[in-house]
RNA sequence: GGGAGUUUAGCUCAGUUGGUUUAGAGCAUCUGCCUUACAAGCAGAGGGUCGGCGGUUCGACCCCGUCAACUCCCACCA
């Protein structure tokens, strides 16, 4: 069979990948095995394939292959996200070009909308991890909007609820004016703006005067309700108690103390707008003032609430204003009133919702919340557990971050404006009064018993849960664990072994998880918690739409192949960083895998001359090989326990391109059609087996595909077991090295002097060790081109002397000796080992190091004052014959 | 405003309880090679006073202090 010239991997991806599907390596049961359980973290629905997604289902993938052929039970579960904001808003947007508005819409007719998009659209990012090689079990794909999960999302808000977790209130939360929803304090971001400090005048009622306050929101002015200064201010003690005038609106306030307002920011005097801001509702709540609200749902200015004060005609005319255009307006008319002291630049902070970019509002609306203090004591290992490293995370400097985000946490606002998601079991009378059911009769029931109302009219709670409500129980429910208590799988499966995902949505999801998982199990969610860095751009900008400077993944392996891709983004990764995108880095794995691809060919040549011939050269090539290669495979094993997934690549790489490829293969391969014997044949495919097992959960296709190649198998590689470690024979590898050493310097003689490649040379070796060198100068004399090596007690006229380690060696050739080079190259040397020779010596001079340091460090420092002059006189002797 | 982290070769990073040679790798650079597996390659080479200063120690890239620069997280002083 004629092998391409290069890797062509789209084919041979596809595949490999249809075959495990077909064989369905890729999906588990429980069995006796020890479980290695992945959960995925769930995609939106919405989403595509990006770069971080990339990095992050890579890793889960490396880490659930290695474990599959570690024996281990492997499980690696699939699934999607429903998103209510984001889906929710790509809706709207389906119907926008339908020209049909949701509000057109009941809430059904949305919802079979909405399903409609989440089945055409909604499965496209799972087909993508396909592509990238992704081993996940499909039969266990999971959506957070499926029949049971949303029960079992139903199902804990009323056990919450039923357990006091969960209240319903009017309080001030974060209002996303474009989606019109709540939001929770998680999914506000802050942006530093450049904005204004307006200084407005508000005239006292009595006429005595005026007091300014500085505000850089003019436009809630028509809700202001007091002006509150600092008690010990003694600029305003006098007016403590007076009354002045709202501009515009022309309402009376009175002027208030409280201690929360700095003297020394703006004037000291601090406008009350408790409808539209979270510390003036405190203080409004505090001091019992009203809150009057002045913008509707969508942000735009509203006199609803205003008419009480006979809204002029100019306020009137307000009405549907947007708040930052009002902003402008109103300032100008206070302007002309004369009550604009002055506008001083600004550089303040403004809220944004995390999913439209919207500035965020503080708006006074009812809302669930749930009570996370009380959440917290119940269940205080779910701080414990991470702090003890029960779970561990990696990097742990984490730790730190969750424990201060659990130290200070917040109720969580649970209760979106929307209709793509789990709704609320609640169940209203025109009262207004409510019960939490699952049914509408059960609600009913309730009602009866509690109210005493039979047959009751009610109407269900309009809003829906966050969706963070429902993934935070991601790792119990894709086993039905919460639906299903107690079945097979979740007695098998969880606690889940690693959770690999982002450190952005630490509070998000992890944190949530932890929580529920020990509120409803009363166990850990996973062992150990993996957190990615950000994938930027290789000028470490972040990747935005903005900037253009994503990648598109999908035109990445078309173009490079799902291995290159993967191997790519693996080897610049360092665990808990962030990783600078360079496409550089997927030529690199490009290259790699044909290279691969070429040491196959090699070897395949190979297989028609094999010939039962008595080993030579090769028998210490394989030996060094083998306990190269036994070394590695601990050496990786070590870091990926750690999860130091890119050493590890690196490692693995290393050992293939040089150890393998530069030095094992160059030292066996025959020479041209001569015959390869047999046992340098058998070796080298089984060396070159494992090679492709080490990598396989790196780069499983070309591994697939070249395990395949390089004999008749009746098994596949990604199921193939990794048999037990050997310990490596540390004697062989020294030797080995050495002879690399020596290599790679007389090579560089030969290239300084300009002995051409084809041309031998004559290699004498002066030495105390001649049987070091016995079971080595085969594959000198071969990597060097020499015509034999021979052994000598002294040095040799007219050759070139160099010194690698404590021998001697000389180059005889026909060339030209250029002893100048030659001289200068002894010299810098000599210079060297002296400089090191007296850093030695001064430390073993001082009497402190000798009485201090450990035996094992002393004679290593001997050693190396031994190993160090004889280098000196070996190279002062070369010297000297020049 | 509070907290955490980073700073090692041109770039991206290793450096595992302070002593294995006055620091390693990949990429990039330079030199020489179209050598029958591979020019997307082969064989070599150059390049760093480990951010600055001070301290602890017989000994510091590693521990402590301090300064500087950068990054991230948390926190709505209007």
């Amino acid at each position: 069979m004629e092998l391409s010239k290069n890797f062509e991997p789209t084919a041979i991806d596809a595949k490999w990948y249809q075959h495990c599907l077909d064989k369905g390596y890729f999906n588990s049961t429980p069995d006796e095995r020890e479980a290695y359980t992945v959960v995925i973290p769930p995609p939106n629905v919405t989403g595509v394939l990006h770069m971080g997604h990339c990095l992050n289902n890579t890793i889960q993938d490396i880490l659930i292959r290695r474990a599959r052929m570690e024996g281990k039970n492997a499980c690696w579960v699939p699934g999607t996200d429903h998103a209510s904001i984001a889906t929710e808003a790509k809706v709207v947007q389906m119907l926008r070009e339908r020209a049909i508005t949701k509000s057109s819409l009941t809430r059904e007719e949305f919802l079979s909308y909405a399903w409609e998009w989440k089945e055409k659209y909604g499965g496209i990012i799972l087909q993508q991890l396909k592509k990238l090689g992704c081993s996940l079990d499909w039969n266990r794909t999971s959506f957070t909007m499926d029949e049971d999960y949303y029960k079992a999302v139903i199902k804990v808000f009323i056990d919450l609820y039923g357990k006091g977790l969960i209240y319903r209130g009017k309080r001030m939360v974060n209002w996303d004016p474009v989606s019109q929803t709540a939001l929770s304090d998680e999914e506000v971001i802050f942006k530093d703006v450049d904005s204004k400090l307006y200084y407005v005048k508000y005239l006292l009622v009595d006429g005595s005067g005026s007091i300014t306050v500085a505000t850089t929101r003019p436009e809630t002015i028509l809700g202001d309700v007091a002006i509150c200064v600092n008690p010990a201010d003694e600029r305003y003690t006098s007016l403590i108690g007076k009354e002045v005038i709202v501009p515009v609106i022309n309402r009376k306030i009175p002027v208030i103390a409280d201690e929360y307002v700095t003297a020394d920011f703006g004037t000291g005097a601090l406008k009350i707008t408790p409808a539209h801001d979270k510390n003036d509702n405190m203080l409004g709540l505090k001091h019992n003032l009203k809150a009057i609200d002045t913008l509707d749902a969508t942000g735009k200015f509203t006199t609803a609430e205003l008419m009480d004060d006979h809204p002029s005609a100019l306020v009137l005319s307000y009405n549907g204003i947007d708040r930052f255009v009002l902003r402008k307006k109103i300032t100008e008319d206070i302007a002309v009133l004369d009550q604009i002291e002055k506008i001083e630049d600004y550089k303040g902070q403004v809220g944004t919702s995390e999913r439209t970019g919207a500035v965020i509002e503080s708006r006074l609306s009812m809302q669930w919340f749930i009570d996370m203090q009380k959440f917290m004591q119940r269940n205080p290992e779910a701080l414990e557990s991470v702090m003890n490293d029960t779970i561990q995370f990696h990097p742990p400097k984490l730790k730190n971050t969750y424990s201060h985000w659990l130290g200070n946490i917040k109720d969580w606002c649970i209760s979106r404006q929307l209709w793509w998601g789990q709704q609320i079991p609640a169940w209203y009378d025109a009262e207004g009064r409510f019960v939490v059911a699952a049914t509408e009769d059960d609600a009913k029931e309730m009602f009866n018993i509690q109210y005493s109302i039979s047959n009751a009219q009610l109407k269900q709670d309009e809003d829906v849960l966050d969706t963070w409500f429902s993934s935070w129980l991601w790792p119990m429910e894709v086993f039905k664990g919460i639906s299903n208590p107690g079945n097979a799988a979740i007695n098998y499966y969880y606690p889940t072994t690693t959770l690999v995902t982002g450190q952005d949505i630490i509070f998000f999801w992890v944190a949530r998880m932890i929580m529920s998982g020990y509120e409803y199990k009363k166990e850990l969610p996973f062992k150990d918690v993996y957190f990615t860095g950000m994938v930027r751009d290789k000028q470490g900008r972040k990747m935005s739409k903005q900037l253009g400077n994503s990648p598109d993944l999908l035109g990445l392996i078309d173009q490079y192949g799902a291995d290159a891709t993967r191997f790519g983004i693996m080897i610049a990764s360092p665990a808990g960083n962030d990783l600078l995108f360079d496409e550089s880095s997927l030529e690199q794995g490009r290259n790699f895998n044909n290279k691969l691809w070429n040491a196959l060919k090699l070897v395949k040549m190979w297989e028609a001359r094999v010939e039962s011939l008595e080993l030579r050269v090769e028998s210490f090539a394989i030996d060094w090989f083998e306990n190269r290669l036994n070394e590695v495979k601990s050496e990786v094993d070590g870091l990926m326990k750690q999860f130091r997934l890119s050493e590890a690549l690196k490692t693995i790489y290393s050992l293939i391109w040089d150890d393998f490829c530069s030095w094992y293969l160059e030292w066996v391969k025959p020479g041209f059609e001569q015959p390869v014997k047999a046992a340098v044949y058998k070796k080298t495919i089984e060396f070159f087996t494992e090679l492709m097992q080490l990598l396989h959960p790196y780069m499983p296709f070309v591994t697939e595909e070249i395990y395949h190649l390089l004999q008749e198998r009746s098994d596949d590689l990604c199921i193939r077991q990794l048999g037990a470690f050997k310990n490596a024979d540390k004697q062989i590898l020294i030797q080995g090295n050495l002879l690399k050493d020596v290599i790679t310097g007389i090579r560089d003689v030969r290239n300084k002097n300009q002995i051409k490649p084809k041309e031998q040379i004559q290699l004498h070796i002066q030495t105390v060790n001649n049987e070091t060198y016995r079971t080595i100068e085969n594959i000198l004399a071969k990597q060097l081109n020499a015509k034999s090596v021979l052994y000598v007690n002294d040095k040799i006229d007219n050759a070139i002397a160099i010194v690698i380690g404590n021998d001697k060696f000389y180059v005889e050739s026909e060339q030209p000796l250029n002893t100048g080079s030659q001289k200068d190259d002894l010299i810098k040397d000599l210079e060297h080992q002296k400089g090191f020779l007296l850093s030695v010596e001064k430390k073993l001079g001082n009497e402190k190091f000798a009485a201090n340091a450990k035996p094992e460090v002393l004679a290593l420092e001997q050693k190396k004052k031994a190993d160090a002059l004889s280098r000196i006189k070996a190279i002062e002797e070369s010297l000297a014959g020049l």
